[in-house]
DNA sequence: GTCTATAAATAGATAGAC
DNA sequence: GTCTATCTATTTATAGAC
């Protein structure tokens, strides 16, 4: 590609941002946030060295100086993306009330939250992983483990417990992770839902997914504000 | 791409077909099959014409008697997959009882099922649209509202009639859509499960989520056949 | 329909000046 | 760090023989 096939389809108003603190200053920044943009739209293959280094401003030999090969740019991005998701998702439940129910919700929560708050590089985390070698898709791939097993914990103990009822907490996991993910693929500031509306609704959806016995069902209205797990 | 760089991982042991009686006879039909496995494997910019006349077995140039394009290969894979997509949940919506709670069960459990039986076709119909120009990815798009718009309908008659319960439908139906949608890329015949379990299970699970108030909760168990929609 | 051969453009990456 | 210039391989696609 050298000049933009057709206008972007993919994600049209989303910000072009990274989580705070993560951004690398200066060229190497610009790089990595044209490399988040571009990578998310036509993916790694269709983006080439000349696309990122025009959208960074630089000439494609500059490029070089700051990365070995186009590959480490979307290896940085694509670990980028999985540790501030498992960052999310560890807080959450630290900070959440005890018992499944809650802690379920709260990692719901800070799922959707992140996927919401930077769908380009959850899009371009899980879509492009696969572009990356297996040595430089691993940790990326350990982190994807440890955050799926924070789930699956809280399910099984739910179980356990008697708070939640399902047969199979591997596929309720699986089911309640896949809505979450999704999220990235169409949410936007032209949807009429702030990001912590569908946080706090999916969560809601979760727990009925999960037969979560005494919660309030009816919490899944359009009711604004994060107001992280008041319910026990 | 040459040779390949290194073992697949997206999808290992997932069955390369496409539904009955859409594959096209002969060469044609290997070109197809073959980029069914290669765009799902390494994306539509990731496999080259030479990588995909080397796996239907000719050379690069009689693709092109073929196919007018590249592009061409991966719009007759997407309309497919849209169109099966769609048959699919017409089909469940005619023959299921009456009722949006029957009804909803046997969109999913068609939705989840399509998935699972052509997990390559999924991932290539909805990963790699938007390598397609708007032209041509118009009609897989025109379908895909199509599919989307008979989930809601269902969930909006449903919560009209008091028979499922949420403050949100569109939501609702986009969190449910979700799940089926990531069946394709976990699936396979290395999970312990059967197509008719994910599918049962996922249709209880999405009834759950819909707050649908007398249906068998506990429905969602490994129970395998699909027996579609006996309750009512 | 299938091939060999090749054109024309673009790819990722490097050399070396400033 | 950034540039111009360039190398080398690969890309999509075509020409023309069989």
């Amino acid at each position: 590609m050298t000049t933009p096939r057709w206008e972007p389809r993919r994600l049209s108003a989303v910000a072009v941002e990274l989580p705070e603190g993560v951004t690398p200053p200066g060229t190497r920044g610009r790089i990595l946030l044209s490399a988040l943009r571009l990578f998310a739209e036509y993916g790694f293959h269709g983006t080439s060295i000349r696309d990122l280094a025009g959208a960074a401003g630089i000439n494609s030999a500059t490029l070089y100086a700051h990365y070995p090969a186009k590959e480490h740019v979307l290896a940085e991005l694509v670990l980028l993306g999985h540790t501030e998701l498992h960052r999310r998702l560890q807080q959450a439940l630290v900070e959440a009330p005890p018992g499944p129910a809650a802690q379920l919700a709260a990692l719901v929560r800070a799922q959707v939250g992140a996927h919401a708050d930077f769908p380009l590089l959850a899009l371009v985390a899980n879509a492009e992983l696969h572009a990356l070698s297996p040595e430089r898709a691993a940790p990326a791939l350990a982190l994807r483990e440890q955050s799926r097993e924070l789930g699956l914990r809280v399910l099984r103990l739910g179980v356990a417990q008697g708070v939640f009822h399902v047969a199979d907490p591997l596929l309720a996991a699986t089911a309640i992770g896949s809505m979450g993910m999704q999220v990235a693929h169409w949410f936007g500031p032209d949807q009429p839902y702030t990001r912590d509306q569908v946080a706090d609704t999916y969560a809601g959806y979760a727990l009925q997914l999960a037969g979560a016995a005494d919660v309030p069902a009816k919490k899944t209205a359009r009711a604004p504000g994060a107001t992280p797990a008041k319910k026990g």
